[in-house]
DNA sequence: CTCGCGATGTATCGGCGCGATACATCGCGC
DNA sequence: GCGCGATGTATCGCGCCGATACATCGCGAG
């Protein structure tokens, strides 16, 4: 299953929208992961998944609306809503954590709703997503030990900062296995910087 | 232009390879940045580039080699090199400091060149991508301080994670660039730890 | 000695995701 | 009244990816 179709599965599993409104939602959503999703993306798996019975077309805002339906908007908004076989694929998904959900795409969009994963799972997909950063930053450092030489100072650069970012990542997780496993959840404490001046 | 031909060329251009070889290659140049490409990017493009005229089959390790030819490898490898029309294409490309080469994917690959880029491309790149990374970061802060109550503590965690990437990343380019202007290339001096125990 | 297995090596196919592009309407301010 | 930015839906081509299929070579286990 796309990363794509699972997060629009979870965030219609949350209410009814259209594609727009759902495009911005993801953006917030996932905007620490992935740039943006276009219009490309989005209509296009709105499609599949509406073929494929996880998603329907409810018309337009049904109830709760009071008078003066003609003047406000009123124009070809398609509102999606899941389905019952959508709500539990999405179940489905959640539960599941092989390897797509290390994946640096599936991972991040995995993550962002590890609200509503059971704890094992969480489990599962922070230590998997963890051996795989770590193989890479043993790759790297594989490079950096043994082809350095050869390396311009530009390139050794890269690597170096790659690398330290893998070991970033990696702390980080561990972090988050030390909380998943103590049983409170993430961060009780934000760090105090980083949220500062723009 | 793709940032995958931007990449086979530039290592064809320090000498003929074939494609298994030029995959290792780009994993070890471009470890850093993107997983490894796979022979479903790799043959495609070889294809698209030679069918530009930018690259040619060379017939085997031409010269340079003593006897016994038929018993070792000798098998359907094919040898690609650089035209002198992909010569002039890569420094075309090595030249330009446009969208792309501010964009996740292509700046790294830009990046992995620098050795060959003069100093005032590398300036250009080196600040358009800071810009870039800056709007995605206030594109956090911004989330971060006026939805965070509508979060669960994940969806925040992960903001705060990729805020923090950024930050980080800002910072590493400006040192990148207080470096380039300075005149010295980058990072004389590597930082002692890092590089320690596997 | 032979058999299998991992590394070397080339190649294709379906499909997802993306940027560019096109349109149409609404509400606002100039 | 006119343009312009936000809202809104949609398509097209193509780059890139994972899975898969083959074929050969060298080496070590049995």
């Amino acid at each position: 299953m796309a990363t794509v179709e699972f997060a629009i599965l979870g965030l219609l599993h949350e209410g009814p929208m259209h594609g727009y409104e759902l495009r911005k939602q993801l953006a917030t959503k996932l905007g620490a992961i992935r740039a943006a999703i276009g219009y490309g993306t989005l209509y296009p798996t709105l499609r599949r998944l509406q073929a494929a019975g996880l998603i329907t077309e409810a018309g337009e805002t049904p109830a709760t609306d009071d008078a003066v339906p003609p003047l406000t908007s009123r124009r070809g908004r398609i509102v999606y809503k899941i389905t019952a076989e959508g709500k539990e694929r999405f179940g489905e998904l959640l539960a599941q954590a092989g390897p797509e959900t290390w994946e640096d795409t599936g991972f991040g969009v995995h993550f962002a709703f590890f609200a509503r994963t059971d704890r094992a799972t969480r489990l599962r997909i922070l230590e998997g997503r963890r051996r795989k950063v770590e193989e890479r930053r043993e790759g790297l450092r594989e490079i950096l030990a043994r082809a350095a030489e050869r390396m311009d100072a530009y390139t050794l650069e890269l690597q170096r900062h790659g690398l330290e970012a893998c070991e970033r990542e990696v702390r980080w997780l561990e972090e988050l296995i030390a909380n998943e496993r103590s049983g409170r959840p993430p961060r009780t404490t934000p760090p105090p910087e980083s949220l500062g001046r723009s």
